[in-house]
DNA sequence: ACAGCTATTGCAAATAGTCGCAATAACAGA
DNA sequence: TCTGTTATTGCGACTATTTGCAATAGCTGT
């Protein structure tokens, strides 16, 4: 279990310093771990503790968190969201482009390419904080009959199957 | 070579339509191909050849080309931008969380997880449309002595060494 | 506990990106 | 070529995100 003292130690490694505001956003963000958090989620539940924290500060904060990989940065289909880094079994997320659900994967998938990718080219992968895209199973029939497409775009194409 | 009457195929397959807006945008992308283009930028160009085309126009057709895989869209650290889908050797993006450069790296890397994903999950990986990230060799040394920080950050992190 | 240094914040203004809708213009079919 | 259908656009308004800067407040050393 990673405690808010582990944070601290963290911020003064790097000599940042553990605001208020940075506090109220790692409870907002433990409160609600496993979900994934809009900027403006984050923002009305951070306001919520914490009365005036401006939304720079928390478009900062963030920001901040994703450098130290304490967050999650994670760009789904209804836009860009937020999630604290799960402690323990790690897994990475991958979207599916036409019904934009967002699935889980364990980072075991990763070992291999991270090993190939460090060796040839020394490149240290950190790809727990990248998401992916592709095609889910439900939707590779759909897929298959209509070639191209997602959600959105779905109801403008009317012909042409 | 890819030429526009293929596009103009694609598009009618799937119920598009080829408008001027379209054919100065795939216009501007093909005329810098290999390069990183920020919606600013292809706006700009765009507008050089075609007058008033509104932003919510490049936004929405850059959103369709993406869907689309014609175009990629690269995340990198001066934010987000575009490039027009490379035809022949196909090469994916990595981009250094510290300095933020952008490397390039053969698609062959990622034939192992794919064929995982697809084993395993039913997922269909379309990796080449999602930009990963790390640290690359560069940035590795620099990173063993500081631990964390990057560019941004850099400045403001005066002591702590 | 106090003082100094400077990282961090809030504010305000700028920029970026999105959305609804009426007008426009591709495209298919006659 | 002309016509109808509807995908696409531009516009205006709106929401989201970023940035510069002066004021504030953590943290270190005394």
């Amino acid at each position: 279990m990673v405690e808010f003292k582990d944070y601290l130690v963290l911020f003064r490694q790097n000599g940042y310093r553990l605001t208020s505001q940075r506090t109220a956003l790692l409870q907002t963000l433990t409160d609600h771990k496993g979900e994934h958090l809009s900027a403006r989620q984050i923002t009305e539940n951070v306001r919520s503790r914490d009365q005036n924290v401006d939304t720079a500060t928390v478009y900062r904060t963030l920001e901040l968190f994703t450098k130290l990989h304490i967050v999650n940065e994670i760009k789904g289909a209804t836009g860009i969201s937020y999630q604290i880094v799960p402690v323990g079994d790690k897994h990475n997320h991958i979207v599916c482009e036409e019904c934009g659900t967002t699935f889980d994967y364990s980072s075991q998938y990763l070992e291999g390419l991270r090993t190939m990718l460090v060796q040839d080219l020394r490149f240290e992968l950190h790809l727990e904080h990248s998401t992916l895209s592709g095609v889910c199973e439900q939707c590779q029939t759909n897929v298959s009959l209509e070639q191209y497409g997602n959600q959105r775009l779905l109801s403008r194409r009317t012909h042409g199957t």
